[in-house]
DNA sequence: TTACTCCCTCTAGCAGCTATAGGTTCAAGG
DNA sequence: CCTTGAACCTATAGCTGCTAGAGGGAGTAA
């Protein structure tokens, strides 16, 4: 049995996380020592690993959700798993394309900033005037999660 | 001189942005009509447009303020905007190299998935375990803005 | 005048945590 | 056995960058 220090330093989640995570839900309200304290499986300590390795790979904590109930469930088809990778794959793929592009601009603006006034300067100047940009970084960009 | 709702649909930015914008001191308190009704000049049409331009290309919102207040003294030199958009430059390219690593993992995701039941899935089985990737997403992620 | 759209302020909500305050429990050292 | 100090507890508020809703006022066209 794990304290949840020692969970959070086995699986590099921070306290108030994992706290955070049995909150909404996500890991099943753990046990408690004789004096209030949370107390942590193996299994719990697997579930917590599986999230944190979701989150590193982008998954939302809905998503996760939905996998965890899949594989609570290991009779189901596995389609539906399929499913959320695929569609995480899918926007992974468009983020990248944004950023590519949003990186091109970026590198323009940097290497010709030659001027030394702000009023000669490239980065504001781009930014002032997106039809100085070449590609199209403008849509729906957000850049998050 | 131009209404919130004119300015927006000018700009594309939302009409509530704009307020919030105002709020927290990115935009100057607008004019009012005798009516209370917001009114903007070009001047505040140039600064949202900049606005916008820089978050697309993924400034937050406190480098957006640095900017603006660089480009509001011309003759300043201009290596501070330099560095921030050099800064900027060096979080996307880390963005995108572990949005890569992501993409990988997710691709060997998706194709290993054979079984049809859960029990057989890759998808859960990568999830459940970090040592299965190939690639190192893991060290501090976060991924977002 | 009526109807309709736009505008106003204020407040609360979203994700996914993180931080702070004010208190309790536990393990080790003296 | 007692004290210290780290680690734990709960509860609440804060973060970024908006977005949505309630409940009302302003402006315009027929």
């Amino acid at each position: 049995m794990l304290t949840i220090g020692k969970l959070g330093t086995s699986t590099g989640v921070k306290v108030p996380t994992i706290r955070y995570y049995e909150q909404i839900g996500l890991l099943p309200e753990a046990e408690r020592s004789a004096g209030n304290q949370r107390l942590y499986t193996h299994k719990a300590h697997e579930r917590l690993a599986f999230i944190r390795h979701a989150r590193e790979l982008g998954f939302s904590l809905e998503a996760i959700r939905d996998l965890l109930s899949l594989s609570d469930d290991p009779d189901q088809p596995c389609a539906a798993a399929d499913a959320i990778a695929k569609a995480q794959l899918a926007e992974v793929e468009s983020r990248l394309a944004r950023l590519t592009a949003l990186k091109t601009e970026l590198e323009r603006m940097v290497v010709q900033c030659a001027g030394d006034r702000i009023s000669d300067c490239r980065v504001i100047e781009v930014l002032s005037d997106h039809s100085l940009c070449v590609s199209d970084h403008a849509t729906n960009d957000d850049a998050n999660s």
